[in-house]
DNA sequence: AAATACATTCAACACTGTGTTAATTAAAGA
DNA sequence: TCTTTAATTAACACAGTGTTGAATGTATTT
């Protein structure tokens, strides 16, 4: 399992993962060059062939994983149980997971969601929201069967639920996990009593 | 005025921005070259050079166009009107103008808004949207007062009203400008009355 | 008609990054 | 010691960039 060559990959891998994620942060997507990426990582050129094709399936590998991980965390909200935490004025354990595994993930994530990142994976962290969360909480209400109108209102929530996301990655996590969750709490809250200001 | 020379500048620069926003949408910005450009305008490369400094300096040029031109008809939206309509169910006039213009140059903004698009011009849509409208829709509610949460609140509402913008946009405006405004509508209805859910 | 002004063209230039290849080095295991 | 294999190194053709200087075409001016 743990050969010395495959330790060596995946040392390799890891510093090239690591410096590219920094490269992108920096300077953004456009900017990183295979090159910059072999120097920053003190490996030569060469070496970056070895593991990956270009720098777009390594930005490809690194959003999957990402995807992955996150799906698993936002599979685990319960609309039921969204709606009981917030009548029950509790934070809701799921919803701090994600912001906790957002927070650990910083630095890629503010890479690839941040203002030189790529609009695609935005879209498909949309999607995951959208597939996971609100087919079910859409779902229960009657303006629901009208197809058209359930497609913009998922990407309103979906939009909105990424939006804060970045904003907080923008602000480098000034706002702790905990804080984030709660705002997130006082967002739904204040939506759901909008309705004072239209009657 | 209009000089024989001005006015080959002037459509020569009209053919390269009509086919650079062609090629942005086809292959995104990152995949169009000068040489693409000039090939398809059918101009020499070095002419593109005669206008612009390099593709960025053109895809500034566009950015700055088109958020003008969107600024001042988000401006023409008062917070106040907009509930008066909603409370009368009757569209509101300045949001069929947004969707008018968003209709008229769907190809550029699909371009930048879009999955190849230009995070930060998404950002630049954003802050106008939030300075505009929710600087004096939020600060009309006690929970205003937290400027962090205004902070979240405002990405939250910003970055969902673009959300269905870019939905628009993907569907290749598969609904008409009116349409558009009753779902936006709608939308605005429905989410005033998500607290029937908490309560 | 000739002189001019000016947008555009054309060919050539050095430069940077790409992706590939073949020969070489270094380190671990049999 | 011999083998395996990751990584290095240098060279290669190739793409696009941005710049330059001379040539071309067309319309206005004298």
């Amino acid at each position: 399992m743990a050969s010395i060559h495959e330790e060596m990959v995946q040392k390799t891998k890891t510093q090239i993962q690591y410096h590219f994620i920094a490269l992108v942060e920096e300077d953004g997507f456009s900017q990183v060059s295979v090159k910059k990426i072999a120097e920053r990582a003190n490996i030569n050129r060469g070496t970056f062939y070895l593991h990956y094709v270009d720098k777009y399936e390594l930005m490809d590998h690194l959003q999957q994983q990402l995807l992955n991980e996150l799906q698993a965390r936002i599979t685990a909200i319960l609309p039921k149980e969204v709606f009981m935490a917030l009548h029950q004025q509790q934070l809701y354990p799921p919803f701090v997971a994600i912001f906790q595994f957002i927070s650990e993930h910083a630095h890629a994530l503010r890479a690839i969601l941040g203002d030189k990142g790529d609009p695609s994976f935005a879209k498909k962290v949309k999607r995951v929201f959208g597939e996971v969360l609100l087919e079910r909480l859409i779902s229960q209400h009657p303006a629901a069967k009208d197809e058209e109108f359930l497609k913009y209102m998922n990407a309103f929530m979906t939009s909105a639920i990424l939006g804060v996301i970045q904003e907080w990655l923008e602000n480098c996590e000034e706002q702790s996990v905990e804080e984030m969750a709660k705002i997130h709490f006082q967002i739904l809250k204040f939506i759901s009593q909008l309705r004072t200001f239209i009657e």
